[in-house]
DNA sequence: CCGTCCGTTTACAGAACGTTACCCAATGAC
DNA sequence: GTCATTGGGTAACGTTCTGTAAACGGACGG
């Protein structure tokens, strides 16, 4: 099986200037509301009628979904730039909850006042439909990782993702604070909370990971590579 | 956890017409191209650069994702109505494997003169955001099974979303021919192949499916309530 | 007809993960 | 202060799933 060409991987100043140049480009071409949300907000939930999209300006987000019979699952999250409310354009109403898992501030967007502006401005229809592309890529891969990688492994490049977002973004990748417990993680990743926990005091005797005197929520990762590396011994190691 | 507000689920009929309606619309307002394929053929690769996108006129396609370190999934299945190529929008460039899994008819519709399309025919725009956002909600509740079912029961609801996606599209439902080997499945449903033969016997015994004397990818399903339902017994008996 | 290949099924041993249980530390209510 | 609550860590024990290996069957070509 060929590994597939390597892309690079979009640089941090890229990124970063692609989502300040998208919401520029919002906040001058269409009208929106600002919104200030703290941790355990609702920005959206499931079956509301969808009338706005929302942009995160700041903070950080979890969509959660869950099924008629009651099982629910952390199914994705979202930093800045990021849209939330994708999952509702189909039926003209969500389909996930969308919470704040900490300070930030979303734009919210009338869906139909987009579609408006977009007719008029490529530049925001080519970034809209780029935002929905990048959702569908990384939802993939999420279901890449859950099929092909063991717990450990599945943590370890839940880490890596996480601190990739964070360097994107322009934000320090050293040492990131977790705004989830140790059940949130092991439901986004497929596995128990017992699990997550097994996995990070592997990580950390290992040395690729190492948690602050400030609690067991904030992590210090000295190498993101050292994290990718560890996934690929994983693999090896299971050959 | 109150369960979410169940919507009706789209009906046949209305699935069907909204399929055709967007067929029609694409024949009589955008240029494109009809390509036949069998089974095997290529739709598009990973890292072509991206000019067309594909809808699916006939057939039955699936989407393959590929890691850089080697790692492969079978992301996504596709039927009749569904666009192949989203994933390729974010970076100019396809970042997964298209495949047809039978003889079908894919129309392969310009990128640029589907966007330009769009800013003159408002339900073109609409049909087309709302097949991403069913991409991305499909996408989301197979994360869903793969992170809250057991193998047995993720193999019944593959085997219901099967056989929904058939009768939403008005073709039989109560014998469907599994166009893909029990490793396809198993590496589609993040298991290995023998655990999904088991789970097929067992399923069998229990008289949720039968096989046709035809051999045993021909699955017979009397009556795909018995799928769901087997799902919700097996969510029962856990807890 | 036979042998070969591929996909599949099944049995059994072992690994990975979940269950259960109990521990500690921090926090906030009373 | 006590007490309950919440998040977290760890160990012993089970279950589920996988890995290995063998046998079966249909499809194909000689």
């Amino acid at each position: 099986m060929p590994p597939k060409t390597t892309l690079n991987p979009p640089s941090r100043t890229r990124v970063g200037e692609r989502i300040d140049r998208m919401l520029a480009l919002l906040e001058q071409q269409v009208p929106m509301t600002r919104r200030v949300v703290h941790a355990g907000d609702t920005v959206y939930q499931a079956s509301d009628p969808l009338t706005c999209l929302y942009i995160i300006h700041s903070g950080l987000f979890k969509t959660v979904n869950l099924s008629p019979d009651g099982r629910e699952q952390v199914a994705g999250l979202h930093f800045k730039g990021d849209w939330l409310g994708f999952d509702g354009i189909a039926e003209n109403q969500f389909a996930c909850d969308a919470i704040a898992m900490d300070t930030g501030e979303v734009w919210a967007v009338r869906y139909d006042a987009l579609l408006a502006a977009c007719t008029t401005i490529p530049q925001l229809l080519a970034g809209f439909h780029m935002a929905m592309s990048r959702q569908i890529g990384r939802d993939r891969d999420t279901m890449l990782a859950l099929c092909t990688l063991p717990a450990d492994a599945r943590v370890a490049d839940f880490l890596r993702y996480w601190a990739d977002s964070m360097e994107q973004r322009g934000l320090r990748t050293d040492q990131i604070t977790l705004r989830m417990t140790r059940a949130e993680i092991g439901n986004y990743l497929g596995m128990k909370l017992e699990t997550v926990s097994r996995a990070l005091s592997r990580l950390e005797r290992d040395q690729v990971i190492g948690f602050t005197e400030k609690g067991r929520r904030d992590v210090h990762i000295p190498n993101v590579r050292a994290l990718s590396d560890f996934v690929q011994r994983s693999l090896a190691h299971a050959a």
